[in-house]
DNA sequence: TGATTGAGCTGATATTTATCAAGAATTCTA
DNA sequence: TAGAATTCTTGATAAATATCAGCTCAATCA
């Protein structure tokens, strides 16, 4: 709570996002009371699914993935996120609950923010929960994106939206060194890891990318972006 | 808009629902100077993917479904919508488009709300659109269940999971009388026609079900719960 | 340091699911 | 109401995908 000022000018602040652009410094400063950092090692858990939803995290460095765990010890990557951003879930305003898992994929740490400090916060500015009705449609678009990705696609496609989506979303860039595991990308997919793994060495014989361990260059965007779409 | 009193006295008024219980007089009365009834035939597109979002609707009489469209012909059914009940969509705040088709299963007819007065209402009514935010996080919810169904269960557990929605979520009984056609419980399970028939036929010749045509009898609702789980 | 573990990779095979084709049943329509 | 068009159903087959087993390599650690 000491570190505020510091947070608040530096570049991964989460409070600088959009969302929080209509925030009053008294809210603000309210929210930072009831905010505190906490580090994680690579593979500590910050949410489990099914547990209680006590706190939203505001995610400030390191990487993080976002997965459904489906009772049977499978797991479904939905998403990655890097700094900054907003951890919540759908258990908030409803029945409290995490609906999805998150782990830190490298050294990492958030903010946690005391979910009914944000709730109060969301209750007092109207503005702010004008502002998360459209983030969290914003989520929603994504999601159908990924629905009908890993519903209506084969193999191919599933693994160049993967690659895609690391390079265009995740990664910012066609060359990138991930520290997700080969598990962790077929998860992304909804593959098997072997499947995965099959079909990425096709797209490098084919010289559609390259890779060498965990590095990973598109070498051509457009032929990717076709073989999602046809696929 | 004549009809107002009849519509806010009758059983399926959308205004009615929770989400709009702390709207005033004259919110409702607003809300009402914008809205149409509008009639459609069993068939007939109310909302289609990729047009611009210029109204809600809110359900009155029939049976609507919701789906995907994935640009190669084939549909993903996301939901079933029965009156009472509200249809938006992520375009909402976002970009003002479609993400989804929306059509009519059988006659029914719908209420369509101006998008700006809902937004007016909603920026006007700050308990609103707290419950929006509820509303939305349940749509949410609702659709992780969905994900790990279709990517993560084999064919017996979709084919479970569609029954069970129909007899729980949508026709709240273990008999029922459905307008959808195969193609459409297909399309709900994300299976080909074909497979989908094939499974039916299993589970009836197992005793789980009974049906004939379109009308279906779930005889052992456990048993489909237990094949949701394992497969 | 040597042993152990786990991830990555590959080939062979099994399983799951879709496609194709054709006939039966139903619905639509003129 | 007859004919046409669609939908439903089934069987045979093909394609997609997962599983299994075994190997290599790097990381861990006692």
């Amino acid at each position: 709570m000491t570190q505020y000022p510091q947070n608040i000018n530096c570049v991964n602040c989460p409070f600088k996002l959009t969302l929080f652009q209509h925030l009053t410094k008294e809210e603000l400063a309210y929210l930072d009371e009831n905010r505190y950092e906490v580090s994680f090692n690579a593979g500590e858990t910050i949410f489990k699914q099914g547990g209680v939803l006590t706190h939203m995290a505001a995610v400030t460095s390191g990487l993080f993935k976002i997965y459904l765990e489906d009772g049977n010890k499978n797991n479904l990557v939905l998403s990655i996120m890097k700094p900054p951003g907003i951890l919540g879930g759908p258990g908030f305003m409803t029945d409290s609950k995490h609906y999805f898992s998150v782990s830190a994929l490298e050294n990492s740490s958030v903010c946690l923010i005391d979910i009914k400090a944000f709730e109060k916060v969301l209750r007092q500015n109207h503005e702010l929960s004008i502002n998360f009705i459209g983030y969290l449609n914003q989520k929603h678009i994504v999601m159908y994106d990924k629905l009908i990705s890993l519903t209506h696609k084969n193999m191919h496609g599933r693994v160049a939206d993967t690659l895609l989506y690391l390079a265009n979303s995740v990664y910012n860039s066609p060359d990138f060194n991930t520290t997700l595991s080969r598990q962790d990308l077929a998860d992304l997919s909804s593959l098997a890891k072997e499947s995965f793994i099959r079909i990425l060495k096709e797209f490098k014989d084919s010289g559609t990318i390259l890779f060498e361990g965990n590095s990973f260059h598109i070498k051509n965007h457009e032929a990717l972006q076709k073989i999602s779409q046809i696929s």
